[in-house]
Order: structure tokens, then C-alpha cells, then sequence
DNA sequence: TATCCGACAATGT
DNA sequence: ACATTGTCGGATA
């Protein structure tokens, strides 16, 4: 059979009433197979009839199946395919979820798109429009592959296209130098515009040929254009055609920009593109890149990728309703199923599939039961409020709306199939509040909500038909969300769910940002609440925590910098967790996003009503969205440092370690010397008969340890008056050239006054090295935590954390796993590396205390390691970082024959010896060890408490 | 005056 | 382009 004579056959058979409906829909099935070169059912896994469990018990058909590619439901001719498709979707379940549901009535296909995570897309045709190739195409894939006619892909691409093309113009407009938010504002209308057109809220085709004229004239388009936006703005006519009222803030009545024609013929090449499907983020991102990317982050126009946003608003917003709605359902089928009842079993009613007389009959009674269930539910849906509370563009709320329309087309579906008389009410963007400062990512935000409440109607049969067509949303506020323009605590709109990617901005980079009146009043006005070196991140937290224990919001999900874990931040989280707790935390995540280095924590918490606790971090490669897979564990409590296990943060300071640990010295100035000159100087006289030697020093930092030696030497008058220093003729000269102009611009005037001196000479650890031959350093912030000798000759910079030890039994603990895994956990990091902070890791680490023979046995073990590594380091002449890469690749992958292994055997035989000193056995899990320290800490420092009573003898 | 930190900064390969 | 380590000013306590 061709296909001509398929089409042919069809249009005229399609309404015999001879054949049984079954009979049409196999030969019709089949012929469609043959017109068009496909596989014909076979097996189990491509079959007619497949059979389904029904609502209420029971069984029913899909007339086709088509395991991981399509369930196909065929109707009588002229049939209401919606009914039919919306049956389809209600055993989707069962038929174990097909990519694409199709439904046909012998005469029209529709061809329905039902990837998880994603709006169906339907692709609608008739018979004799199957003589086009891409209506053919269609259903080869639905036959082949699926997945290509998954929307998200195509979603995706003509977002990609479509920023791209316009992002271009964008730039080419800035570098006219036309102004860039007028730039970014104007892209929006032409991008709105075009969005407008394809979902026919503009005269179809309206966009396509004014851009086809305008590419011979372009003042004539720009004229154009203003007028055609003007009409937006009010409604009324452009030319013969009647535009909407577009009241969303976008069509301001601002005139358009000119183009190129150049710029117009690729407008005009975009404008074929399917825009309705584009990416409402697609905003947010031209926004972005039209604005010089150093203004960025003061404008704080960093977007969250739509997966960032769903790692939040699932956990805190969808997951909890889903549930509640799964819930619902089960005791709505239990109820409609038993007890056993004459109705409920399917009885074969001459249709095909699954005829309407099946369904479960209904009493008033259990009317009653159902929509006492369903119709509070759905009012709960539509009357729930998100509030994002920094929410730039408006992704997590165009993100967290369609999550919800997607639960209730759900539960309409359900209700319909159940005989449910349907709502006429529905989730509205109403719903969703939220506050934003820049007055452009402002306006944006309800374009973006709206555009998504539009699409998301289209996709799902519901036209729309409100005019204005975009109401300005006053549930978004142009507002700070922090503080009131009086200076005062601003307040937050009530809402059940608090969500956002609010702003990052350290304390030292506030006052350059913010300016000094803001900053001090925001610090007045949180005082006592969030500490002052916190992040700005953190007064959002603490809002949303305010908001929660004052039954203003029942939980929260917001990202923010992985610092939040850290000493500075952390009493905010601590206070989150007095009064109420961290349901689910990510710890510590990559940000995927240009020119932001930074990687970023999730934190969701309630008011102490969740009874979970689950911890999140990815595995695989994690920078690869499409590789890195997600771990979730569950965990007895969430502590302020978000993790597990033993709760780190209550470790304390010991007395027995204090004095010991010191930052290296720090110059605030160019006070270093390449090392021939240094050596000149070395043995230069000085008129006054001082020597050189006295004030040059090696100066070493991370980077002389780890990888080459510099050889840097250093100018160090240590607190010299300018008198006593001028005595040293070249080094005071080079310092006074080098360094002295760039201390006098200084802020501070202190360093302004001593320009001859480092800025943190720091005599204490001075006086605490003078008496050793040789100290203990190590680089704050480096991938691998390695504790090395320095000679006491050296200068350590400030990047070096110095340990006053001189003896091997101190080397030998510092350098072996309890102490790495100590200093690794309660630590800081830097981006992905881990930091050592003296008070942090030293002063809160319990050393082993063994006796004389163990204490022998690590010094040993201490010596080994030493001259492991230095051997290594000469055979190789690799750095210690790249020694320690090739360290972890063995343990990974052992390989004895390796030279590296030594240095595992060695760290291995010290980690034995070290445990042997605290008494443990070995090897211990990570969490073994840090909780017997924790104890260990603890321990001591109430013995410290105890032994050395407030009030100390005068 | 001693930390802690950076929606980072700079450097070498 | 990638990998790795580094400044130093500011703010708080």
C-alpha cells in the first residue's frame, strides 16, 4: 500500500460502520505501517492491545504499544480526541511512562510529547497532511527514536539560537554606543514581540513582515516598530490590525532603536524560529550579556540555571505536595475500588479502548467522599503564595509555577477521568511574590512569569483570552527586601514557601558596594542577629528564618555562597537551627556560570515540622551537568556546618595548643627582592657598620614549597623607627622607591605613616620561633594539606600558616590522617580548596599524648616521611602538589612498582604509629576519627575549664 | 591587634 | 585554556 492509497482508503472508509471498531483501528494501524516503511507489532514489548489496570480495579487497552517509544489510543471518526489523549495519560503509569501518547481517529493524528520534567508538546495533523515530510517525520521518530521529538531538546536550541542572534545585535547596538539598559530593553520588546506573535497574542505573522520590509529600509522599521510597540502599550490599532493591551511594564512607549540592515535580515532569519517555545530565561541571559561584564555583580544580574533552581524548589515546594497529592489519590482509588462492588469491573462495551461506561459508577455519596478530598487540594494549590525575596528576572518563580500547574493538571486530569466535575479556577502568577531592586530585572520578572503561565496554557488546550494580556504583577515589588528606605527592617509578604538565589557579597567588599550609609544602617538595623562580617547572603537567611518562627512561611530553600558553612556566616545558620531545623542541605556544589568564581551551598529549613534530614552532594564528574549523578543520604541532623556525623562546630579552642600558631608575616607592599640582587646586597658595608644580613631575609609562601623555589628574598625591618632602618642604605633606598608610593595611597593611615614596615610583623610569632632551629608551616589555602620544615633563616609570608614545633613527634601527628581529616573538616575552603586557619584547625586539635617508646615509634615514622619526600622530590623533580597528585592516582589505582608508593608506605606507616599514640586501632572510617577527636576536644577543654577557674589567683 | 575571607585575582604551562 | 596557588584590605571582636 502507498501512501496515496492509504489516504485515499481512509478518507473514504474512515466512517464505514461495517467493520468493528477494533478491525479499523488494526487495519488502519497497519496500513499507516506499510504506507510508510514501518515495523509492523510484534512481541511483547510492540503489541495491540496492551493491557492496563484501570482506575477503581479492572482492565482496560491501549489499542497500540510500544515499549519506551508510544501508546496509541484510535476513536471512532470525529470523536473528541482531547477525551481520548487525557485517558492515555491517566495509565501512563502502567504502560511504564511512553515518551509520546498518540491518539488518532482513523482521519487526524495527534501525536502528544510526555517526557518527564517537560510541557507536552502535541503536533497535530490530518490525513491528507500526511503528505508532508515533517508530519511523516514525526511519526518515524515516535517509531525509531523518540527522544529527538523531546521538546526539551528543541527548547533548547531555539533558546541557544535565538540569544545568540539577538545577543549579537545586542552588542553590536552597545558598541554604537547606544546606552545598555536602553539596548537590553529594547531586545526584550523585539524578543516579546516575537514570542507574541507565535502564540497569536500579536496578528499572526505581524513581526516575520515588518522585518522582511525593513531590511530595505530601516528607518522605516524603526518607525514602525515605535508604533507598533506604542500600540502595545495601550491597544488599539496598528495599521488595519487591532493589537492587545500589553500593561506589563516592557511597552513603555519608548521609541525603537535603529538597526542595520545587516541586523535586520538576521532578526528577520530569527523571527522564523518556533519562539513560543523559547526559554523565558532567555531574558535574564540577554540582560546579562548586553551589560559590561564588570557591572555584573554590583547589578547583581547573575541568573540560576533552571537545574539549580529545581535542586530548591523540588525539596522545599513540589516534593511535600506531590506527596500530599499521591496521598490523596491512593485513598480516593482504595475508596472507589472496594469494597467490592458490582460496578467496579470492567465489562468489554463494544468500543474500542477504553469505552466511558466503564468507568466506576458513582454514588452521591462517594461524590461527596471525592471532592472533599480533591477540592480542598486544588484550593490549597491556588491558594498557595512563593515568595522569592531577591528574585532578579523571576526564574525560581516562572520555574516554581510551572511545577505547580504541572501537580494540578495532574490532579484535573484525575478528576476528570473519575467523573469529577472540573474547577473553573486555577493556579494564577499571582500566586508568586516577589522583591527586586533593579528596576530592570524588575520588569522583567513579571514578563518572565507571565510568558511562562502563557506557554504553559498553550501547551496544555487552555487558550487565553484576558485582556490586558500582561497585567503588571504587583505581587513582584521594585523594592529593597532587606531594608526601608527609612533605614528600617523591611518586611516580607507572607508566603508558605520562601525561595531565591539571593545576592552574595562579603563584608569587606559591602562598603565599596553598597556604600557606607546602607551598610551601617543594615548592620543597625540586624544587630544581634547577623553577625557583622556576615555575608549579605546571610540577612536573607535570617529573614526567611524571622518569617518562619513568625508563622509568616512554613520553609525556605535559598543558595548561597559555600561560605555560609564557614566561621563568619555560620551563627546564622546556627540560629536557623534554634529555631527550627535544615531539612535537606547541599554542602558544597559547583556554580556553572561565566565569570562567576564561586561554588555555592543549598540550604532548605523549616520551622521543626519536617521530620527528614537529607544531605546532597554530586558523584562523577561534577562540572558535567549530563555525567555527575546525585547522592543523597539521610542524616540524623543538619549541624550549622551542614553536614552529618559528629557536630564539629561545638569543638573548642585548647588551652594546650594556644601560642603555638601563627599567620606568616604580611607586607601590604612590594617589599620582596629577586634573589642575585638580595646577594649583592648581602655583604655590601653600610656607613654605620650595620650589616645587610640583618634586615634581608628568604621569603617563602606556598608556592616555593609546593612547586619551584622562587628564591625571593625580602626587605624586613621588623619595627624599626625610619632612623634605625635608613641605616641600611640599598635595602632602605629599594623600599623607599618600591614601596613607599604605594603605601602613601593607602586607606589606611596607619600603613600610610610606617611605609618602611610590613604591615603585620608579627613579634609573637617571632619571640615564639626565636628558640627553635627549625619550624613547621603550611600553605593555607592548597589542594593537598601538607605540613613541611622550614629553616628558621626563612621569612614565611602570610599564606603560611607556622606551627612552632621543632621536633619530629609534632611533624609526625600534624602530617598523618587524624590531623589532615581534623583540619580538612573543620577548616575552611576557597572555591574547592581547603584552607587552614590557626585557631580553626590548630588550636581546636587534640594532640595524642602516648607514652615515651609511641612517642619514639611517630618521631620515627615522622623522619621516614621526610626523607621519602625529599628523595622523591630529587628523583622526580616533580613539586610536592604534583607528588601528591600521583600519591592520589595510587591510591586509586595501586601500583607497587611505582616510585610514588614509597610515599604512600610511608604515610601509611605514619598514620599506624599515630594511632597507635591516641590508643585507637587502624584503620578508622573519616567519621571514626573525627567523632573520637571531637570527644577527645570536648574532653579537654572542660578539663581546661575545670583546672583553671575564672577568677585566677592575683 | 589577630583572625578570616573574597558571585576573587594572578600566574605559570 | 587549564591548573594551581596567592594578595591584601577590610571588618569584627
Amino acid at each position: 500500500m502507498t501512501l496515496e492509497e492509504f489516504i485515499a482508503y481512509w478518507s473514504a472508509h474512515a466512517h464505514d460502520e461495517s467493520a468493528t471498531e477494533r478491525a479499523s483501528a488494526q487495519s488502519h494501524f497497519i496500513g499507516l505501517c506499510r504506507a510508510l516503511g514501518l515495523e509492523e507489532p510484534r512481541g511483547p514489548d510492540y503489541t495491540f492491545e496492551k493491557a492496563v489496570r484501570k482506575v477503581g480495579g479492572g482492565q482496560g487497552f491501549a489499542d497500540v504499544w510500544k515499549r519506551g517509544h508510544f501508546a496509541w489510543e484510535y476513536k471512532r471518526a470525529g470523536s473528541n480526541l482531547h477525551r481520548a489523549y487525557e485517558q492515555l495519560t491517566l495509565y501512563r503509569d502502567d504502560l511504564g511512562n511512553p515518551p509520546l501518547l498518540i491518539v488518532s481517529d482513523l482521519l487526524r493524528f495527534e501525536v502528544h510529547t510526555n517526557f518527564t520534567g517537560t510541557n507536552p508538546k502535541v503536533h497535530a495533523f490530518g490525513l491528507e497532511e500526511l503528505r508532508d515530510p515533517a508530519n511523516q517525520k514525526i511519526l518515524r521518530l515516535a517509531f525509531t527514536d523518540p527522544e529527538q521529538l523531546n521538546p526539551k531538546h528543541q527548547r533548547r536550541q531555539v533558546t541557544e539560537e535565538a540569544t545568540e542572534r539577538v545577543g549579537a545585535i545586542a552588542r553590536a547596538l552597545v558598541s554604537r554606543g547606544h546606552d545598555p539598559a536602553r539596548v537590553a530593553h529594547f531586545m526584550m520588546q523585539l524578543v516579546f514581540s516575537l514570542f507574541a506573535e507565535d502564540v497569536g497574542l500579536l496578528p499572526k505573522g505581524i513581526m516575520t513582515t515588518l522585518l522582511e520590509r525593513g531590511r530595505a529600509d530601516p528607518l522605516r522599521l524603526q518607525r514602525a516598530l515605535s508604533a507598533l510597540f506604542a500600540a502595545m502599550s495601550t491597544g488599539g490599532d496598528f495599521g488595519v490590525e487591532e493589537i492587545r493591551h500589553f500593561n506589563g511594564g516592557l511597552f513603555d512607549g519608548a521609541e525603537a532603536l535603529p538597526l542595520e540592515p545587516a541586523e535586520i535580515a538576521a532578526l528577520h532569519e530569527a523571527s522564523v524560529l518556533d519562539w513560543a517555545d523559547v526559554e523565558p530565561h532567555i531574558f535574564g541571559t540577554l540582560f546579562e550579556r548586553s551589560l559590561d561584564p564588570n557591572k555584573r555583580g554590583q547589578l547583581g544580574a547573575h541568573y540560576t540555571s533552571r537545574e539549580d533552581i529545581l535542586d530548591v524548589v523540588e525539596p522545599v515546594v513540589l516534593v511535600p505536595l506531590r506527596e500530599e497529592w499521591r496521598r490523596i489519590r491512593a485513598e480516593i482509588e482504595e475508596y472507589l475500588a472496594g469494597p467490592p462492588r458490582m460496578d467496579g469491573r470492567h465489562h468489554f462495551d463494544g468500543t474500542l479502548g477504553w469505552g466511558r461506561k466503564t468507568q466506576p459508577r458513582r454514588s452521591k455519596r462517594s461524590g461527596e467522599f471525592v471532592a472533599g478530598r480533591i477540592d480542598p487540594f486544588l484550593r490549597k494549590l491556588q491558594t498557595l503564595r512563593v515568595l522569592d525575596p531577591a528574585c532578579g528576572s523571576g526564574n525560581f518563580l516562572y520555574v516554581t509555577m510551572q511545577g505547580l500547574l504541572d501537580l494540578q493538571r495532574d490532579v484535573l486530569n484525575f478528576a476528570a477521568e473519575i467523573g469529577e466535575p472540573p474547577l473553573r479556577q486555577f493556579v494564577s502568577p499571582e500566586q508568586f511574590y516577589g522583591l527586586e531592586v533593579n528596576p530592570f530585572a524588575y520588569e522583567l520578572a513579571s514578563m518572565v512569569v507571565w510568558i511562562g503561565y502563557l506557554q504553559w496554557k498553550r501547551a496544555n488546550g487552555e487558550s487565553n483570552h484576558d485582556n490586558p494580556v500582561l497585567r503588571k504583577l504587583n505581587t513582584i515589588q521594585l523594592r529593597d527586601a532587606l531594608l526601608d528606605p527609612d533605614g528600617s527592617e523591611a518586611g516580607w509578604p507572607e508566603a508558605d514557601y520562601i525561595v531565591g538565589n539571593p545576592p552574595f557579597l562579603g563584608s569587606s567588599r559591602m562598603r565599596d558596594e553598597l556604600g557606607e550609609a546602607y551598610t551601617e544602617a543594615l548592620r543597625r538595623a540586624y544587630q544581634g542577629r547577623v553577625p557583622g562580617g556576615a555575608d549579605l547572603v546571610c540577612y536573607f537567611f535570617e529573614k526567611a528564618r524571622a518569617q518562619i518562627e513568625a508563622g509568616r512561611a512554613r520553609r525556605a530553600g535559598l543558595i548561597a555562597t559555600n561560605s555560609v558553612r564557614q566561621k563568619v556566616n555560620r551563627p546564622v545558620l546556627e540560629r536557623v537551627l534554634r529555631t527550627g531545623g535544615i531539612f535537606l542541605a547541599w554542602p558544597d556544589r559547583p556554580w556553572i556560570q561565566d565569570g562567576a568564581a564561586v561554588r555555592v551551598s543549598i540550604v532548605c529549613f523549616d520551622g521543626g515540622i519536617e521530620a527528614s534530614r537529607t544531605l546532597c552532594h554530586f558523584a562523577g564528574a561534577e562540572d558535567d551537568p549530563a555525567a555527575r549523578q546525585v547522592v543523597a543520604r539521610a542524616v540524623a541532623r543538619i549541624h550549622a556546618d551542614l553536614t552529618g556525623g559528629p557536630d564539629l562546630t561545638r569543638a573548642r579552642p585548647l588551652r594546650e595548643n594556644a601560642g603555638r600558631s601563627f599567620e606568616g608575616v604580611k607586607p601590604a607592599g612590594p617589599f620582596d627582592v629577586p634573589a642575585d640582587v638580595a646577594e649583592a646586597w648581602l655583604d655590601l658595608p653600610n656607613p654605620s657598620g650595620v650589616s645587610n644580613r640583618d634586615v634581608l631575609r628568604p621569603y617563602i609562601n606556598g608556592d616555593d614549597l609546593l612547586d619551584r623555589p622562587s628564591g625571593r628574598w625580602i626587605v624586613d625591618f621588623q619595627r624599626m623607627s625610619l632612623e634605625e632602618a635608613a641605616r641600611y642604605r640599598q635595602p632602605f633606598a629599594y623600599v623607599e622607591q618600591r614601596v613607599r608610593p604605594v603605601r602613601e595611597r593607602n586607606r589606611d593611615r596607619g600603613k600610610r605613616a610606617r611605609w618602611w614596615l610590613h604591615d603585620r610583623p608579627r613579634p609573637e610569632m617571632r619571640a615564639a620561633l626565636e628558640p627553635l632551629a627549625r619550624y613547621i608551616v603550611t600553605p593555607q589555602t592548597a589542594k593537598h594539606r601538607l605540613f613541611l620544615w622550614l629553616d628558621k633563616a626563612a621569612l614565611p609570608s602570610s599564606l603560611l600558616v607556622v606551627l612552632a614545633f621543632d621536633d619530629d613527634f609534632s611533624f609526625g601527628v600534624l602530617n598523618s590522617a587524624p590531623h589532615v581529616r581534623w583540619a580538612l573538616a573543620v577548616g575552611g575552603t576557597l572555591e574547592d580548596r581547603p584552607r587552614y586557619f590557626p585557631s580553626d584547625c590548630f588550636e581546636t586539635f587534640p594532640f595524642p599524648r602516648p607514652d615515651e617508646s609511641r612517642r619514639e615509634a611517630v618521631a620515627r615514622a615522622a623522619r621516614h616521611l621526610e626523607q621519602v619526600r625529599q628523595r622523591l622530590q630529587q628523583r622526580t623533580g616533580l613539586g610536592l602538589t604534583q607528588l601528591y597528585n600521583a600519591l592520589e592516582g595510587l591510591r586509586l589505582s595501586p601500583d607497587a612498582a611505582d616510585p610514588v608508593h614509597a610515599l604512600l608506605d610511608a604515610h601509611e606507616q605514619l598514620d599506624q604509629a599515630v594511632a597507635a599514640a591516641y590508643g585507637w586501632e587502624w584503620p578508622l572510617s573519616d567519621e571514626q576519627i573525627l567523632e573520637r577527636l571531637l570527644k577527645l576536644n570536648l574532653e579537654r577543654a572542660a578539663a581546661e575549664g575545670l583546672a583553671e577557674p575564672e577568677c585566677e589567683p592575683v
